[in-house]
DNA sequence: CGCGAATGTAATAGCATATAACTTAAAGCC
DNA sequence: GGCTTTAAGTTATATGCTATTACATTCGCG
């Protein structure tokens, strides 16, 4: 088991660790590029190996794809966990956010193949990539704070989730540098993130009362 | 001037309009695949014309999906426009969300060359491309029914079109599928809708106070 | 009518995916 | 330890796509 960003000796016939090493490589591809980015042509080359060895780590290319991309969802996991954990004076919810509008831009490319393909779309239930998307979508609720109060959270959680990923697109698109410059991406996640925040309060609020007039 | 989608009969040479029977074949072929579906060479022997001779009119595959997805742009324009112009109990800004959720569930592959491709960001300022797109955003301004009101109107209209792009991202990827099955996605850009009314409201009513006391 | 520009074609180079048939070495078994 | 099985890698090749070059045809305009 080698290093997987190694390339293969030249004296050796085995690589070693060439699956992992693939979607490693792959991974700083998309980077910039996305998923047009990575060609298994292209990978072989850098990893020292022939064409067709990637084929028997990987059905085709899309197979890698899905790979990378539930890579890539563990690592965005990763991430959002550590901006979680870290002591901080804003709330969870809004270090998730920010996280996740930053990994969006700075690493657009690999968050495009994440959430801007049909990759995800295409994962079968008990999928690796499944699960990593789930994962991922879990430590957003988590970022809720709230403790379980029926489909409320959930939807909560959809609903920064969803508003966090439009605005990433935005963003990239351009649309924060014409006119509405003065708006930054960031106010605009802060802004969404207060209006969770207050729809959780109300929400709960309501049903705290429920509970107290009603059976 | 033939007919858009026609082939080119056998025995001419010229065919007629294929720089627009090229955007439209494209669109057709990208409502399912997004913008890998588009193949110049498949587009050609569609169109019953040689492989090279689209490159008469585009300089490459870039500028094909540049043009198509100009051409989407300014469809969906057409579809909101109508939206909002049909009379209905509903909001105008109700009307433009839902249209365009629809659009994006429906027409997916368009809506992802749109949305979710690098096509738009590399789009320069003044191209056909990029002044579709604004033409399309204004639409959400327009939308909000309210008179011009600083850089709030903008920052609204940010944040709704932002959200509707972030819902649609995520039923494609099948979040509304699992656990939180029972929020539909219309319901959820009907929040996006009335949080947007309420703080344009709160906004508006506090311009005016701010008018009346102070200066 | 004739000439130039626009548009289309044939031939070809280059790159990518993917498969088939063959080779090497690692792992397991008695 | 030698034998076999199998995982992993190789060479050769088919197929499909983008893009360019050089050549052919037609349209439109003076």
């Amino acid at each position: 088991m080698r290093s997987q960003l190694a390339r293969k000796p030249a004296n050796t016939y085995h690589h070693g660790d060439l699956r992992d090493a693939l979607i490693k490589a792959a991974l700083r591809e998309a980077e910039q590029g996305g998923a047009e980015a990575i060609s298994i042509k292209a990978l072989a080359k850098q990893l020292g190996v022939s064409q067709p060895a990637p084929y028997r780590h990987f059905a085709d290319r899309e197979a890698l794809l899905a790979a990378v991309t539930a890579d890539a969802f563990r690592q965005l996991s990763a991430i959002l966990r550590e901006a979680m954990a870290r002591p901080s004076k804003q709330s969870k919810l809004s270090r998730l956010a920010q996280a996740t509008l930053e990994f969006g831009l700075r690493r657009n490319g690999i968050y495009r193949l994440m959430f801007a393909s049909r990759t995800v779309a295409c994962a079968a239930k008990g999928s690796e990539l499944h699960e990593a998307t789930r994962e991922t979508f879990s430590l957003v609720i988590e970022a809720l704070e709230v403790p379980a109060v029926g489909y409320l959270r959930e939807r909560q959680a959809l609903k920064i989730w969803a508003a966090l990923h439009g605005v990433v697109m935005l963003a990239e698109q351009g649309l924060f540098t014409g006119e509405a410059a003065h708006t930054t991406r960031e106010d605009l996640v802060e802004d969404f993130v207060s209006e969770t925040k207050a729809a959780l309060a109300a929400a709960i609020k309501g049903e705290r009362r429920r509970k107290a007039t009603g059976a």
